[in-house]
DNA sequence: CTTGGAATGTCAACAAGGCTGACATAAAAT
DNA sequence: ATTTTATGTCAGCCTTGTTGACATTCCAAG
């Protein structure tokens, strides 16, 4: 299985899906992530946080007042697993929980003034990784690769993708 | 920091490169990244396996006959760290290990039939997801995704995977 | 109003898979 | 003969996932 060519059909050239192609796709797609996620690390090694921490600090900062459920489908991990990095970043400071006003059993999220300091920093390092590639690029290759990805995305995950698009940070 | 426009230089467009483009770049790369690895994940569960097989299991199928060595280099993990997947491999008859020929110190690693059947499935599952979304963003799209993705990796990791780009399977 | 269920969040314990350090063995290189 | 290289192994640690048990709060049915 896998491998018949099949690479014209009506006339479209469809060499761009051959496996050799998609093999190549993949590998990308693992070498790439890993960069994607280098620059962070480092900072976040030096505060002793890891990536958990970083995608939590991101996304509150993102949708300020979250409810930890909301973080949860956000972020596809159980509550407990959350709340281990939430329980950290609230001892040390960075993260502010809140009692709900119109629901006393939610809690909402904020990030203090130090919990910003750090999520600027590791988007900013994160974001000149992507502005020099995507600047390496030009704008064509990047509307090409937003699209890829796009499609790439469970259909329950670009929804809510899509759905974070327009909120202001 | 982090927000002066500067959207055009030398009467070309950047509006490409503000931050909240590259904000949506960055978690478009995130959720796309999860669509990536979940269906492998699945099957992976069925086996009692876990991402670092599968990863393992995909570069002694690339490069057949890779040493330990390579393979570390490859992944970016400890010894120790590969050892404890690369043995469970072994000892589950998916992997065989020979000696080196020239050199008697190293060890050549194979897929058995029943590893190579597994990493099929794998991939096969990968791979379908990557040509349906290939297949939806179209050619100029993927040729632009594959441009970013590459402009994305850190530098030797690039030289690596076009190192890794011409072999045979 | 009370009570039972659902929603939300916390605590405890465990597993996978990273990491370091120390050490053993065999083979190659000097 | 000695040193270096490639590999394997043991022990122990950390992060971050998991499940189970439990407390609190809300809400709706009786």
């Amino acid at each position: 299985m896998a491998d018949g060519p099949s690479n014209t059909i009506g006339g479209e050239n469809l060499l761009f899906l051959t496996d050799e192609q998609l093999r190549k796709g993949i590998e990308a797609m693992f070498f790439a992530y890993r960069g994607f996620t280098a620059d962070p690390d480092r900072i976040l090694e030096e505060h002793g946080y890891g990536r958990a921490h970083h995608r939590a600090l991101h996304f509150i900062n993102r949708t300020y007042g979250t409810t930890v459920n909301n973080l949860l489908l956000v972020l596809g991990v159980t509550k407990q697993s959350l709340n281990r990095v939430l329980r950290t970043l609230i001892e040390d400071g960075l993260v502010e929980s809140r009692i709900g006003k119109t629901d006393r059993r939610e809690r909402n999220l904020y990030l203090t003034e130090t919990g910003a300091a750090l999520e600027r920093a590791l988007s900013e390092a994160q974001r000149e990784r992507m502005r020099a590639a995507y600047r390496a690029a030009g704008p064509q290759a990047v509307a090409g690769f937003r699209q890829v990805l796009e499609a790439m995305m469970d259909d329950e995950i670009r929804r809510q993708y899509n759905a974070l698009r327009e909120r202001r940070s």
